[in-house]
DNA sequence: GCAAGATACTTTGTGATGCAAGGTATCTTG
DNA sequence: CAAGATACCTTGCATCACAAAGTATCTTGC
């Protein structure tokens, strides 16, 4: 089940992280995979969405360490979807306490 | 993508009313209807699944202002699966505002 | 009494997306 | 040169929210 409530969530870890900065896609995986389960199966088809959306875009660089790596910025575009899903993250996730919680009003 | 961020919080949420009370289908989608979109489409099926699952079960009752009304009751199962749920929604919902507040140990 | 609207339940089909599994290529180290 | 870490990509499946459409019951107004 825990994957289910990762859906919609993971695309506004990613913008997050990348709004502090430029990450590769394994290294995003190996960020992520610090607080909740996330393969590479999962975080290459949703980069490959946001770039197609505009969301993001990229950039190889070569490394000395291995294989080169393509690196994903944020787009301006992407700042606003970022902020705009934090925002829906906050209040969503502020509903689902309430409603734990039991208030009357709901 | 409001629609994904509901998946798996839904069963949640009904167990979580479930539990304080007996409710019937209908009154189900109103009262979450104050949090959150949500349609009778979305929830029939997931009380039928969460019956099969011995999760809930169900009894009718006649009403005077309308058709028959299904109440649903949480079982004992259905309780220990919302205390489940609910410990792994509060350490996501952690997880999630501690990548969106960008702190250093993620 | 009958049409309209609210109440209440159900089913079908579609779309979105997390994930396992499998594949390729590069670099380092023994 | 084999093994393992690093790094990328793709395919197919499963899950589940939702729109849409359908059925039945009760009340209210004409």
């Amino acid at each position: 089940m825990q994957s289910q409530l990762k859906r919609g969530t993971l695309e506004l870890c990613v913008l997050s992280l990348l709004c502090r900065g430029d990450r590769y896609g394994y290294e995003l995986v190996n960020l992520i995979s610090r607080c909740m389960h996330i393969t590479e199966g999962t975080i290459y088809p949703l980069m490959k969405r946001l770039k197609d959306a505009g969301t993001i875009d990229s950039y190889i660089v070569e490394s000395q360490e291995g294989p080169p790596r393509k690196y994903y910025r944020i787009t301006d575009d992407g700042r606003a979807v970022q902020k705009e899903q934090e925002e829906e993250w906050r209040s969503f996730s502020a509903a689902i306490d309430r409603i734990l919680d039991g208030e009357e009003q709901i």
